[in-house]
DNA sequence: TTCATTTGACCCTC
DNA sequence: GAGGGTCAAATGAA
């Protein structure tokens, strides 16, 4: 019987290939820095993936002193999702070597850089004409929309996707029967990941959510990392007679599981790449049940129930 | 005490 | 000016 790591480690290699040959097509000249540090990336994972894949051949040889096969798994994945997070982020930006967002002006001089704990910028003479008083005292609402970053849509039973994510605001939506919740990333201060979401129940199909996500994951929580946080039952808080449904109880569960059980793999990877390319891997059948690993693994086959949408205009 | 959620306020875009 | 996105103080839960 075949290993079935082998034989993801088998077809991953040939994978980071054709992105890397992808790369070549999609960077531009005035993106080579981006390019290269994908490439660096996409070097590590297949470096990873021939750790791991020669591991997998010679079980014996495995002293416990280089990374076991989750370790490498672990890092083919950050590998793909970092190179994603790159690949898709806007010409301007160049993601260093922290995984932080540096954007560059015209002329290729940086003009600044988000961190982890200021991930704000005023760039309006207005705003610099702002009293730093008044700024200090009360920041609410001082942000810079993120019009560059790549958003898709998933309309599902469930807004469980095995990321963690934490609510920062719901607001009552012009002819819209239901609020609409935000999420942001769990991890956006411990490490950086940008990825938001924001949530609102389909006034026709009321058990349905409409999933709008802005950003990739960044973020290394994707395989293995605890969900911190979940959905709690109170994502229509200001309706009433409404999450007091059954169905409400059921498909918003409060999870605080250590790990990610079910469809992770695929999950993680239908939500860390550009569904472009996610296409392309599932043409190549990568994403078939015929990867179920073992629980050991924590990789499992996955199916799609819910309508996927990507809006490529983002990216034209 | 810590951390997530709620909610009103603020600011940006259209 | 309206509507939407985000912030952060207040609140609640563990």
């Amino acid at each position: 019987m075949p290993n079935p790591i082998t034989n993801f480690a088998k077809k991953i290699t040939p994978q980071i290939s054709t992105l890397s040959e992808k790369m070549s097509i999609l960077f531009p000249q005035c993106v080579l820095s981006n390019r290269k540090r994908v490439l660096r990336e996409l070097l590590q994972g297949h470096e990873c993936a021939t750790k791991l894949k020669f591991l997998l051949q010679n079980p014996i040889i495995s002293d416990g002193s280089t990374l076991s096969a989750e370790e490498l798994l672990s890092n083919v994945e950050r590998s793909f999702t970092h190179s994603i997070s790159v690949l898709t982020s806007s010409d301007t930006e160049v993601v260093d070597e922290v995984g932080q967002i540096v954007n560059y002006g015209e002329n290729g001089s940086q003009v600044g850089a988000n961190s982890c704990n200021d991930l704000r910028s005023e760039d309006s003479t207005e705003s610099k004409k702002r009293s730093l008083t008044t700024r200090t005292k009360d920041r609410r609402g001082s942000y810079k929309r993120r019009r560059t970053s790549e958003t898709w849509t998933n309309i599902s039973e469930t807004i469980e996707d095995n990321h963690a994510w934490r609510k920062y605001g719901q607001k009552e939506i012009l002819n819209s029967k239901f609020p609409r919740s935000y999420f942001r990333c769990s991890r956006k201060y411990d490490q950086g990941c940008q990825a938001i979401k924001q949530v609102q129940r389909i006034e026709e199909k009321p058990f349905m959510y409409h999933t709008t996500y802005i950003g990739f994951h960044t973020c290394k929580d994707t395989l293995n990392a605890p969900q911190m946080v979940t959905y709690s039952d109170t994502l229509d808080s200001k309706v009433p007679n409404e999450k007091d449904t059954t169905f409400c109880s059921q498909i918003i569960p409060i999870i605080k599981q250590e790990y990610p059980k079910e469809d992770t793999f695929n999950n993680d990877l239908k939500d860390n790449l550009d569904p472009t390319l996610w296409s392309d891997l599932k043409d190549l059948e990568l994403y078939k049940p015929a990867i179920v690993l073992s629980k050991d693994f924590g990789v499992f086959h996955s199916h799609f129930s819910t309508d996927f949408h990507f809006d490529e205009s983002h990216l034209l």
